[in-house]
DNA sequence: GTCTATATATTGATAGAC
DNA sequence: GTCTATCAATATATAGAC
């Protein structure tokens, strides 16, 4: 495959991505797809003949972005440390990949058609491997004892839901509080959240 | 209109709700929804003539019952009583209602176009209140101090993940974890997160 | 490789018999 | 009120000229 070829299926993705992202697989037309992407739609179909199959590209790039957040997490560093980091990468991924949040969200919903089985291994298998090194800290008592995997859970669920629901968080905080600020807001309450909880501070 | 129509009517509804919950409107089919509610397509047509508007239907009824839960919390209950009860009925609403939770995620992926009014108005002003709330009960040191509207979002975003990716969950959880006692556990592990967060208590 | 024109399939909606 | 038959619009995909 030549350069130009694949420069044209990347412009293509990333028009998909555009549009798949927000009115999902059946909702998105070729003609919109090939729109975005500047060009028409026998062209865009020269270079992926069928309207899935740029689906099935998107969503096996996807899942290898989707996973790596949570591989960085290091058995070896500092249990607070690395939670915060993770809960901070997440997030930056919710802020500066909104689009690829709604897709696999879009996904979800759907009960994950295309991907169940790569849900079921790898990430599965991910997830049993960095429960287990939770686990391993609250033996240690460096952090609190509790369920690993929905702590896990609670993390991918506070944090895409910035991108998710973008709207609703936006409408919800208002012109003023929604310009902006609310990454930065969320990131400190989250902090504070996994960390602390409501739990006052004793005065001093 | 008679009490036949009206049964009929709600017939629909549940079977528009079981597809569009699944697909998305636009993923939905007139078809599908005929097919579930055990009926004709141009019989269906005689009671809706227009997909939208089975889905209009289902979409206002469905903020009626979403903003439900938040309004059951009172300014002169205990606070951690009052949001341990809030969290619990959410998660309730997951496991009890997950389509219209789906349902309303669908909305909420496309930008909300058919409720952004409401969410920017009704939901707004119910979120204003209850974060005054909140905020009243820290200014008295009774909860900890923190963003009252992020606070409200990851109450959100935590109950709502158990119906929105519900298939990532069990599938992670595997055969034995998912059976079943994934609610419960969820609703140990939130009130603990939500009350103390990862901080370990001390030895004693 | 890119275009115009068109084939084919799906689907929302209607017509008209019963 | 419910059905069969069908229309009209939309959308995926292909044919064939350039």
């Amino acid at each position: 495959m030549t350069r130009i070829q694949r420069e044209k299926q990347d412009i293509i993705l990333e028009a998909a991505l555009e549009v798949f992202s927000a009115h999902g697989f059946r909702g998105s037309t070729i003609d919109q797809i090939a729109e975005v992407a500047g060009m028409s739609k026998p062209n865009l179909l020269y270079y992926f003949p069928k309207k899935e199959e740029i689906h099935r590209r998107l969503m096996s790039e996807l899942l290898v972005t989707w996973l790596a957040p949570l591989q960085e997490m290091r058995a070896d560093g500092d249990p607070f440390v690395e939670i915060r980091s993770y809960i901070r990468r997440k997030l930056e991924m919710a802020r500066d990949f909104p689009r690829q949040s709604r897709l696999f969200a879009n996904e979800m919903l759907r009960g994950a058609p295309h991907i169940i089985d790569m849900i079921e291994v790898d990430l599965k298998a991910l997830v049993d491997e960095k429960a287990q090194v939770l686990l391993t800290w609250m033996d240690e008592g460096k952090i609190a004892r509790t369920d690993p995997y929905h702590l896990i859970f609670s993390i991918w669920a506070t944090t895409q839901h910035y991108a998710d629901f973008d709207v609703q968080v936006r409408a919800v905080l208002g012109k003023g509080r929604g310009g902006e600020g609310r990454f930065e807001d969320a990131a400190r309450y989250l902090e504070q959240l996994f960390l602390h909880g409501l739990t006052p501070k004793p005065k001093g």
